[in-house]
DNA sequence: GTGAAAGCGCTAACAT
DNA sequence: ATGTTAGCGCTTTCAC
């Protein structure tokens, strides 16, 4: 049932040690003809490796432990496929724990994989729970992956939200809007503080004034864009754009300004932020800046292969640019052409939430 | 470094196999005295049991594979979630492989997982790939988590699409809605097939006489849900309600009625089915049923232990129940109040796909 | 360039 | 109740 090299040895008429140095890719000098002829006899018995006696012998096991806080969290599934697809380049898998935002069970995760053999530790977190105390135990590569971190962390990739916030704002300003509102998400998000400062600073690179005036919290949820954008259209007569910090807040918007007889995007445009997947499905489609989680999964499996090839060392902090979606929120001109555009590139590079109508 | 048995052994003055039979749990007979030496000793030197050896030995990993289409898949996580959850009870973990759909692919995810000793392998697909070949080599436990096999297929958790469909007929009937629309699913799909059916009996059950002209097919998109109930109220002006196969197809429908010049509910009732986010956020928040994805992956883990301990046994085709999510777009009074007391159950229970503010 | 053989840490016959 | 021993499948010296 299960092939093993010694079937391989005696099918191919070598001995296992040669077929070891093939099939575990030792660079170890072996013949052109017998390399082929091995490789040839393992693929067409569908050989894999065993690797509980690889990892016996060798002390590792290609997989590397995915701590995360909610499978169920919106973000989450795309970063685990973004680090399933890059290991898989590299026979690796994954092994997927959840946290629940719970420190003792993430605790519970940290030493379930310290016993479970793994090389690594992806952290998906969103909070920064009880890790620290714990990886000093732990002499082998861990990297985070996250959002929310207000600190600076070693080994680490973050989303750009600074570059993401321009990027919206850049948009707005060139199509002529030049009193911008803003929602941010709630203070103490390093996220939302970070979407702020690009708020401001793009409207001062483009020779405009920052006014407090036009600037509102939210709390991420769709209720708060709506009660946000009654205060903005209340307070400002002449604003003819909003960015929200996330796409929930961009929808209460959205409806906001259509109960107020307003129009999206003819009297107001919309930005929204994260490329959720109502973000796709909603009319008007709201033009936002994508999160690049799919990219960030990946970073963090480059990041710990590259640790576990070249011994533990640390990185800086890496962050990760998401891109601007237009689509018909804020009435770009090219907004269905370029919608469409964008969604033959995602769809082809798999980075976007699947938004299929398998049932 | 690592504490082998060996050493324990050793420091103990008993046989590696005596230390053995004491730290592997086994209900071999050791005088207690004994079990308690081996115990302190291995505590003392902070014992971790090699799990790879382990695994080379025993053949047997606490771990089970996962075989899934795409994680991004909306009702994916999820089922996966139950999976894990239903696991971790167990001190078993999940192992991820992603087909993509891929017939090829999904022969190396289990070719993968009959080396990387995994106990038993539960596939989350929605389309019946390559699997029955290759299973017959593996000896080992399988379930099927799916939605959309035509044919019976034993070992495998279904939701219940009759029932589900009579929830919604149900409900409708009861207030007070005589003439009801149905926008199916695409013609050949199993899941489509039994609402359809639980549709036509819910009717027949309450006295009402089926007509075909009440029924459009569309193919699971927004666009279809859109055009077919343009046809709908085009051909029955008699007609007070919808019910859509799912939620893409729901939202279609109201935005189809709306732009006709016409409420929801006011006019025409919509209901749903799934229970995706939209459902959840779009206004008028959409009534809908429950794919009961969560309870479907959570009874795949349990029926997949259950053949672990008893040895492999077929059991037969399970169908779990969704249930009728009470919210806005029907009108029914009661709205408001069950919306919230399903909220508190569904968060309780964690079933339901996370709608958090989280960013 | 290839083969023989030892052994990673553990469990499970088989002995005693 | 405890000890001896073989061997899971693989990698890696060490020979040739």
């Amino acid at each position: 049932m299960t092939v093993t090299l010694n079937e391989i040895a005696e099918i191919a008429d070598f001995s296992v040690s040669t077929v070891s140095r093939v099939l575990s890719n030792s660079d170890y000098p072996v013949s052109a003809a017998t390399r082929q002829k091995i490789m040839d006899v393992a693929e067409s018995l569908g050989y894999k490796p065993n690797i509980a006696a690889r990892s016996l012998r060798t002390n590792r096991t290609n997989t590397v432990g995915i701590i995360v806080d909610d499978l169920l969290s919106p973000f989450v599934p795309p970063i685990v496929r973004g680090v399933q697809d890059y290991l898989k380049g590299f026979d690796y898998l994954g092994m997927l724990i959840n946290t629940d935002f719970d420190p003792d069970l993430e605790k519970d995760a940290i030493r379930t994989l310290i016993n479970r053999p793994v090389d690594g530790i992806i952290f998906v977190e969103s909070l920064h729970n009880a890790t620290s105390e714990l990886l000093t135990e732990w002499d082998k590569p861990y990297v985070f992956v996250h959002r929310l971190f207000s600190s600076f962390v070693k080994n680490s990739v973050v989303p750009d939200d600074y570059y993401g916030a321009s990027l919206a704002v850049n948009h707005l300003v060139d199509l002529g809007h030049r009193r911008i509102g803003y929602i941010n998400g709630p203070e103490g998000w390093h996220s939302a503080m970070r979407r702020l400062v690009g708020y401001q600073d793009a409207l001062a690179a483009r020779g405009l004034e920052f006014d407090s005036d036009l600037v509102q919290s939210g709390d991420w949820a769709f209720e708060s864009g709506y009660d946000a954008t009654q205060n903005l259209l209340e307070d400002n007569q002449d604003m003819t754009a909003i960015f929200a910090a996330n796409d929930l807040m961009a929808l209460g918007a959205i409806y906001a300004v259509q109960d107020a007889g307003a129009s999206v995007p003819d009297d107001v445009a919309v930005v929204g932020y994260d490329n959720r997947e109502i973000a796709r499905i909603f009319r008007p489609q709201i033009t936002t800046v994508s999160l690049p989680v799919y990219e960030m999964g990946r970073t963090a499996a480059e990041l710990i292969l590259q640790q576990l090839k070249n011994g533990s060392e640390e990185t800086n902090e890496i962050k990760i640019k998401g891109e601007l979606l237009i689509r018909e929120s804020c009435g770009a001109d090219e907004a269905e052409q370029a919608v469409e555009e964008l969604d033959a590139a995602t769809t082809s590079r798999r980075i976007i939430l699947n938004v299929n109508p398998t049932e």
